[in-house]
This record gives structure tokens, sequence and C-alpha cells, in this order.
RNA sequence: AACUAUGUAGCUCAGUUGGGUAGAGCAAUCGACUAAUCAUCGAUGGGUCGCAGGUUCAAAUCCUGCCCUAGUUACCA
């Protein structure tokens, strides 16, 4: 039955919802962020502060957000709202990567292939219009996550400003003397017809076929010895070979100068080959052989019969099995050494074919071996030239007729030793998923070295970026320093051109370089990309048009968003270069940061962010890598749709970034428990703060009951802990701290034990409104405090607190700094410490009374008596609350006596036991205690004293608690 | 294959200049309350600190090897 005296207590009353429904309601939230325009009035209220600029890499323009990207945004988001909370100046320009092969491959399956159905200008337009969309899309999830941003105002790759810019960039670094023309083996993909950039290579397991194929010598007397023995017999010289189709671009063969090979009499086929001595018996058993098949008739090191760097000349060659040589006969190729051969397995003499090879490459230009044709095209078939046509190899794809007809000539000169099937790891297209092949083309390349970009970049990655995690820098610096020259050239159609003139007959580019590249970039700044393609050399160079050819190659697009410091950081006002933080996922070491800091320390030689934020991967709940294959994907638009944006949030927030970042069902379900305990307890806060108007209630700092300013202090000192997390982006700590907050000091003690204050005292009571202060300041602190975060809660909390003393309260929180306005409590003996002391004590009589449950001794704690034995440490500090430790303890009686006294039970703390008893009082009606005042008044004979007090007294006095 | 990072209760995370029966929150279980109630309070159980060695009076913490997972690099010519 409901008691008569309820209305005449202070309930807890609030129009904040226990439960958040908020992938329902954040969707009006986000719609008034739009409509006050919060992203603007932030910039205006922040206008002329500190900046803090995190600059924002832009993600791909193609498909749906996954869960990879959301994280980064969302990390960003609420690094970008604790520097704004801060009182920073924080702008945030998302951005969108356009160009490049992914969209082109889009839209060549709408519309066909450039030159097949639409021309070059028209496909272009249509990836531009495919470009368009697809930001849209991924633009309208982003802002679902509650990412505020100038969401109006993007940066676009293919923005016709930012396309010049690149262009002008591109002009500072070739200034800067760091561009290169070269020709050399770069990943090509076939399927493309492109090269491709180390970034998008990626390794699977591919069946290939391995074979060991005989180089033989023309003069075997000679080459024996070498090897300080007599052979009568053919000696041929044995290479291993996963790729066969390179070998018509064979040019020599190498060894290691410090190996040692022997020559090795197959006793049956009556011939010797050179081996490796360490391959010996790897290959006789490849080949089959008994150990008595074979005999080693002497041995010698690779340098002493391969060429060495210091011999103009090499000493032997070899016959090539097929090709024919340049003017007529046999062609015959150098063996020489190389530094890379190794004997890990083959044969320890390595085929070498300088245009499909980079260590070819090298080793051959070292003793001027060169190929004079490349015989394979782009599409990744072999040319139409006399010697390939006569072997019957022109027009065959080295992915599979070609390859299988070099294994038929092989054949038939009888120089295949052996033919096996191996699956190894090899390098794909990470578009198509096939296998590429290296192709050496003429390519533009930036150069490493040649300006001393490399050691520059180091020294930056060194001594001026901060990496975090610390070990950031080990892992770019690793990657860095047997980096390759990035090769910049692509040649596509959807990408922003290499914009120069080059000399038909030198090759070199045109003397007035940078000014033409200046008159470029105005014309692609007014048309886009299209201005160079439509270009007419004459309206630019004149009469010498005749003499350059216009380069039509395109820009990988990691140039594109590696120059993003200058098209965006440098071309916004309220932007800065070098930026304060580039936070992108720990790939990004090989990527964006990469191509970042070398296009920036090129054209500025400096670095163009201060620190380097790194995240890892999302993972499944059993830390497998996410997969549409294995269908362990989490999608976020899912999460936001079933949980909410502020749950997918505070997991981001609650996950150690930094590893692996593991989602599962489970993993969010939890976080969605934390959350609602978060909800609640600050539904509570405002439920009792319900008709507290801090201008008029507020109680001064000196009048504060000593728990209640205890409180308020508690939280100004958590603040500086929860402000110093956010700035150094711990955000896992973060989210603990605030829910033990809520869980430990608020939830299990002090919210508890004012409970009875709130409830029973007068509405407008010192105790009642000293309490509802604390909790005021409380609120205010914790809407902030999880407003990065949490950013829809927060602004549910702001709306449902009262107006500040100070007047108006600011539209949203997240326009809001760090609050402020706590009383400055003076120091008293009722510091942290004391009450942490009597916390312990409370928990020592919750066991006591838990077991007193247990025993049916007693149900609610009001209805227990505690009698407290205590060292006289404790004793005294107990005794400092008086009559009030019942209060804090939550019983109907607390007394304390000293430890000497008979009686109770020991507890966790030391000196300290605890009896408890039931208490054989009435229970006050009102307030649930159990008093012998009960009873005592005629008026009201269900209450105790002090409600009697309450309800028509003056109102009882609290002194502590 | 190499390098880097990671591996502590069902989940998320603390804890490492070597030290005392390894902690927190959530979850689970049991209980209380019915005045935060699709809440709240209390109690309880739960860990071979990836595995195996080693150093030490003493190791989750130091050393060696190995395994798992993730990322990167390289690639078997």
């Amino acid at each position: 039955m409901e008691s008569q005296y309820k209305s005449t207590l202070n309930l807890p009353d609030t129009e904040f919802p226990m439960r958040g429904n908020l992938a329902k309601r954040e969707p009006d939230m986000l719609a008034r962020w739009e409509e006050i325009g919060l992203y603007r009035k932030i910039r205006e209220a922040r206008a002329g502060r500190d900046k803090f600029i995190l600059h924002d890499g832009p993600p791909y323009a193609n498909g749906n957000i996954h869960i990879g990207h959301a994280v980064n945004k969302i990390l960003k988001d609420v690094i970008i709202k604790s520097q704004t909370l801060s009182g920073k100046d924080a702008p945030y320009i998302p951005g969108w990567d356009c160009h490049g092969l992914p969209i082109e491959l889009k839209v060549e399956a709408k519309v066909g292939k450039v030159g097949e159905k639409v021309t070059a200008s028209e496909f272009r337009q249509h990836c531009r219009e495919y470009a368009a969309e697809q930001v849209d899309g991924q633009r309208n999830d982003f802002k679902r996550l509650m990412v505020l941003g100038d969401w109006d105002n993007p940066y676009l790759t293919m923005d016709f400003k930012f396309e010049a810019d690149i262009i002008r960039t591109l002009g500072k670094i070739i200034d800067a003397g760091h561009l290169h023309k070269g020709f050399k083996p770069v990943n090509w993909c076939s399927d493309c017809g492109s090269a491709l950039a180390e970034a998008e290579v990626e390794y699977q397991d591919k069946k290939s076929v391995a074979i060991d194929v005989k180089f033989a010598f023309p003069d075997s007397q000679a080459i024996a010895a070498a090897f300080n023995v007599e052979v009568d017999k053919t000696v041929s010289i044995v290479i291993w070979t996963t790729t066969p189709w390179t070998l018509p671009a064979n040019e020599a063969v190498s060894v290691h100068p410090e190996l040692e090979y022997s020559l090795v009499l197959l006793k049956e086929a009556d011939e010797v080959l050179l081996l490796a001595t360490d391959l010996v018996d790897d290959a006789a058993q490849r080949y089959g052989l008994d150990a008595d098949g074979y005999e080693v008739l002497g041995t010698a090191k690779g340098k002493a019969f391969g060429q060495t760097p210091d011999q103009s000349e090499a000493p032997f060659t070899v016959k090539h099995p097929f090709m024919p040589g340049k003017e007529s006969g046999d062609k015959f190729v150098p063996v020489i050494t190389g530094e890379h051969v190794t004997a890990d397995s083959g044969t320890g003499s390595v085929h070498t074919a300088p245009m499909h090879g980079v260590d070819d490459y090298v080793v051959s230009n070292l003793y001027g071996v060169k190929s004079e044709e490349m015989l394979v095209d782009s599409q990744g078939n072999f040319i139409a030239n006399p010697a390939l046509e006569a072997l019957e190899l022109t027009g065959l794809s080295t992915a599979d007729k070609g390859n299988f007809r070099v294994l038929g000539i092989l054949n038939e000169r009888g120089a295949l030793v052996k033919k096996a099937n191996i699956t190894h790891s090899y390098p794909h297209c990470w578009r198509h998923k096939t296998p590429i092949i290296f192709r050496a083309t003429p390519q533009w390349f930036i150069s490493m070295n040649q300006a001393g970009l490399l050691d520059q970049a180091m020294n930056e990655v060194e001594n001026t970026v901060e990496w975090r995690p610390s070990w950031g820098k080990a892992r770019i610096e690793g990657m860095m320093n047997d980096r390759p020259d990035w090769c910049i050239s692509r040649q596509r159609t959807w990408g922003v051109p290499i914009a120069l003139f080059v000399h038909k007959e030198t090759a070199e580019l045109h003397p007035r370089t940078p000014e033409l590249i200046a008159q470029v970039a105005e014309r692609v700044e007014g048309a886009g990309i299209d201005a160079w393609f439509d270009l007419d050399p004459a309206e630019l160079l004149g009469d010498e048009a005749g003499q350059y050819d216009k380069v039509v190659d395109t820009l990988d697009v990691w140039f594109d968003s590696g120059v993003t410091h200058t098209a965006v950081c440098m071309a916004r006002d309220e932007l800065e270069m070098p930026a304060d933080l580039y936070l992108e996922g720990s790939d990004q070491h090989r990527g964006w940061f990469q191509s970042s800091l070398l296009t920036s320390v090129a054209a500025y030689g400096k670095a163009p962010y201060k620190t380097a934020l790194t995240h890892g991967f999302t993972v499944d709940g059993q830390g497998r890598k996410m997969s549409k294959s294995i269908g362990n994907t989490v999608e976020p638009q899912k999460v936001i749709n079933q949980l909410g944006g502020d749950i997918l949030r505070w997991w981001v927030a609650d996950t150690d970034y930094s590893g692996e970042m593991t989602v599962s069902d489970e993993i969010l379900k939890r976080n969605a428990d934390s959350y609602r305990r978060v909800r609640n307890t600050c539904r509570f806060l405002l439920a009792n703060i319900n008709g507290f108007n801090p201008a008029t209630d507020m109680v001064s700092a000196d009048e504060l009951l000593p728990l209640d300013a205890w409180m308020v202090s508690y939280t100004e000192r958590l603040q500086e802990k929860v402000i110093a997390l956010y700035h150094n982006y711990d955000l896992k700590t973060l989210t603990k701290t605030l829910m033990n907050f809520c869980v430990s000091e608020l939830g299990a003690f002090y919210l508890d034990v004012i409970k009875d204050r709130q409830y029973t005292c007068k509405a407008d009571s010192l105790p009642r409104r000293s309490a509802q202060t604390a909790l005021y300041h409380v609120a205010e602190a914790m809407a902030r405090w999880i407003a990065p975060v949490l950013s829809f809660t927060a602004e549910e909390i702001w709306s449902a607190l009262p107006a500040p003393v100070s007047g108006e309260r600011v539209e949203s929180a997240q326009l809001a700094e760090w609050y402020a306005d706590f009383p400055q409590i003076s120091a008293s003996e009722f510091n942290d410490a004391y009450w942490r002391s009597v916390m312990a004590v409370k928990e020592a009589v919750n066991g006591a009374l838990e077991k007193a449950r247990n025993e049916k001794v007693i149900g609610a704690s009001l209805g227990a008596e505690v009698t407290l034995f205590a060292s006289d440490e404790i004793k005294s500090q107990l005794e400092r609350l008086g009559n009030e430790l019942r209060f804090v303890l939550i019983t109907s009686k607390a007394q304390v006596v000293g430890l000497n006294e008979q009686g109770g039970d020991v507890t966790d703390v030391d000196g300290l036991r605890v009896a408890v008893t039931a208490s054989a009082d009435e229970k006050c009606e009102r307030c649930w205690h159990h008093s012998d005042t009960v009873g005592k008044s005629e008026a009201h004979p269900t209450l105790c004293g002090r409600c009697v007090e309450n309800v028509e007294g003056d109102g009882e006095v609290r002194h502590y608690a």
C-alpha cells in the first residue's frame, strides 16, 4: 500500500529516459546540429584561439564504409571534440581520394573501355560523376557516426584547384631535383596494362612451373680448367626458374662470387653440370639420380669463372638455349657474379633477365649488360619480332600459352633438365587478383638519392616527428630504409597528368619546365585535368612544339593524396602546415604517412605532420582478420541501426586501438551494458536536481556538507585526469575511469548515501540543497567528459540541465569548454583520505550485513543496527561523524566502541570488528529508518521524530553527511 | 622466410626499474530492495598471467627457444 507520506518526499523525477533508444533518436539530434549550423558555430566560438590541426587522410571514394573507416573517423572526431572542449580551435576538413584505378574499373564496367565506346574525355567525366556519387554516400554514413566536420566543404582530390595543386607540387619537386626518368623493371599488371605501385601489390599463393635449364659452355676444356680438372664432355651451367616466359629475355647467368660450385658428372647422361656445391645433392635428387649416378669432378668459387666488377669482360659465356644471336648464329650470354645470388634453393646459378627483375636489372647494369628490346607488350603478350616469330611465341601470353611454348622449345632443344610444379607466394594485382609480372618500361620516378631525399626524410622521421605508438618510428624507418625509387607514373586515364614536355631526341625536360608547369596548373585549375589532355602543345610551346612530346602518363594516386599538405593544409586559411596530427591505420606507414612525408620533404624539406598516431585493424571475436569470404565482418551501419552510434563510439573508445581491435556481438553487447550504466548514472543525477535552480538554490562552498564538498573536489580532481587522458589519446583508460566513477564513488557510495537526505529532508533545506549542489556540479562536468565519445547522450543531458548561474547555456555540449565553475573547497580534516577510509569501513560493514542477511537476521540494511569495535584510530575517525555515521552506513543505528570490548566479527579492515543486530524498533513509514521515536507523535503516529520535524517542523539539521 | 606488435579471468582492460595469497569494471551465480525499478544495492564464484626451459632467495614482470594472431617487408630467380 502506498504511504500517505509519499507525497511529502522529494523523489527523483526526470524526463530523461532510462533507455536511450539511440538508433531512432540520434538522427533527430543530427538534424538539429545541421539546422543550427553547429560546425560553423564552433568555428565562430573558437575563432582566434590556439589551433589544433588534425588533418584528415582521405578514404578512397569507392564503396560503402566499413568498420575500419568508422574506427578511423570516430577516433579523429573524439580527439577533435576533446580538443575543442579544451578551448582549442580544431577545424576538421574531411576529404576523399578520387582518382585512380578502382574507379576506372567501376566505370569501365558501366560504360566500356576508353577508345572502344567512349573517348578518354567522356570517360573521365563519368569517373568524376561516379566519384562524386561515392563521396555523397560515404559522407552520409560518416555524418551518421556523429562525426562533426565541414561536410559541406570537404576536399576532393578531383577538385580542379586540387588537381592544379598536385601539378604545382610536382613542379616544386622537380625544381628541387628529385624527378628522374628511368627505365626499370616495375610491378606490372597485364590486366591493368599499367605499372603498379608497391602498395597496389599483394602476395598470394600461386602455382608455377619450376624448371631447371641448361646453358652450355661452348668450350668445355676452358671451363673445366677453371675448376682444375679435365673434361671432354659438354659442360652446362644450370639455372632454376619459376618464370619460364622470361627466358627469351635472358641476358646473363649470375653466380655468387664467394659461393663454391662443383662440376658434376652425370654418368648415364654422360654430361657435366655446373651446380652450387651445397645444392648438388638436392639437385641430383630432383633429377632422379642415385648417389652413384653422379660424381663431383672439381670445385671452384663463383669468382673463379664468373665476371667480377673489376673485369671488363666476362671470362666465360654460355649459349642461350634457344635465342638467336644479334646478327646470326647462337646467342651467348656472360656468366657474371652478383651478391643477390643465394644457395637457399635452385642451383646456385641465377637466370638473369634485366627487363624482368629488379635484381637482374641492377646486376646487369654493373656489367653493362642490357636487352635491346622489351619482348613483352603492355598486355603481357610476346611482341612480334623475327626471333620470337620464328619460335612461334609472338602474340602468346606470358601468363599461360607463352609460358608453355617456352617449355616446349626447351624440350625441343634438350635444354630442360627438370620440370616440376610448385606453389609459392607470388605478387598479385590487388584489384584483379591476378599474378603480376616485372616489366621494364620508361617510367617517372621520384629519386630517393639523387638529391638526398631519403636522407632528409629519414632525418625528419628520426628527429622531428613524434610517432605514436613509439614503435611506429622503427616501422616506418624499416620500410623506408631499403625502399626503391618511387615510380609515380601510371599509364591510365583517370588521373592527374605528369604535365611535362620531353624533347623527342634527347628525352630532356623542356628548359622552361617550371614556367610551363605553372601555366598548365592555371589551366587545370580552370578546367580540370582535361585541360592538359586536350592541350595543343603549340599553345604553350609555339614553334618548338614539334620537337617535344607531351607526357600523357598519369600520376600514381598515392601522389595525389600525398600532397594534401599543400592542396589542403596550406591552401585553406583555417588549417596549418605542418599539421599537429595525422591519424590513420598502421598500414599507412607504407601508404599515406610515407607518401605525405616524401612529397613534403621533397617540396619543402620538412615533414607535414608533428605527430603520427596509428590504430590497428579490426578483427573478429577470435582475433581473425575480417573478410567478406569468412563472413565475419561487422558492419557499422548495422551496429548503428541496432545499438546506436553512441554504442559504436563507446566501443571504439573502450578498445585499445594500438593493437588489433576486437569486435563481436558479445563485445558490443558488453559495451551497450557499460553505456547503460553511465547513462543511468547521469539520469539519476538529473532526476535529483529536478527543480534545482543554480542561480537561487546553490549552496556556497563553505556551507556545503563535508561529504558533498568532498564529492565536488573529487570531481574536480577527476576532471584533471579526464583531460589528461584525452590529451594523451588514451581513450580506453578514459572509458574505464568514467565507468569506475559511476560505479564506485557514485553508485556504491555517494549516491546511495545521499538518497535518504535527498528524499526525506525538506525540499529547500540546506542538507538537500547541499547535495543537489554537488550533484549539479557533477552533472555539468560529466556531460562534458562524455561529450567527445557519447555525443548524442551528452546533448541529451545538456538539454536536461538547468541554466547555469552565469546565465544562458550554450546551444550544444560541443560548444562548451571543460566545466570550470567548481566551488573552491578549502582543505579540511574531511579530505579524500578520510572518506576513503570511511568507504573501507562501509565495505566491511556491508560484508557483515550480507552475512546477517543470509542468516535471515535482516533484510534491508535499514532494518539493522551495527556496532563497530574499532581501534583508536578508526574510532576517532568515525566519531567525527557523530550520530550521522548511520547515514553513511545506511543502517538505523551505528555505534562505535573500543576494540577491547567483547563482540563482533573480524573484517577485512585491520582494527575493526562488526556486530549486526536486527533493530527492535518500529520502522518509520516515511524514511524507513527504525527508531524508538516512531509513535511518539500523535499527529503522525507512524513517523519517526526526524520525519515529523521534516514534515511539519523546521526540518532536520545535518552536519556532515 | 624476416621484421614489428600482441597474447593476464567469459568480455574490455590495469599491473613489468623483478618481490609479498595477480587487480578493476562488465558479464555469470546467489541475495536484498521495490523511493534510479526493463533500474539500484550487496555478496560469491572465476585466471597453469600463450607454451617450454633458464637466471634468481623471489618472475606475469629479466633471458632463450617455440606457438597463436595481426601488420609490414621480401620472395625462392
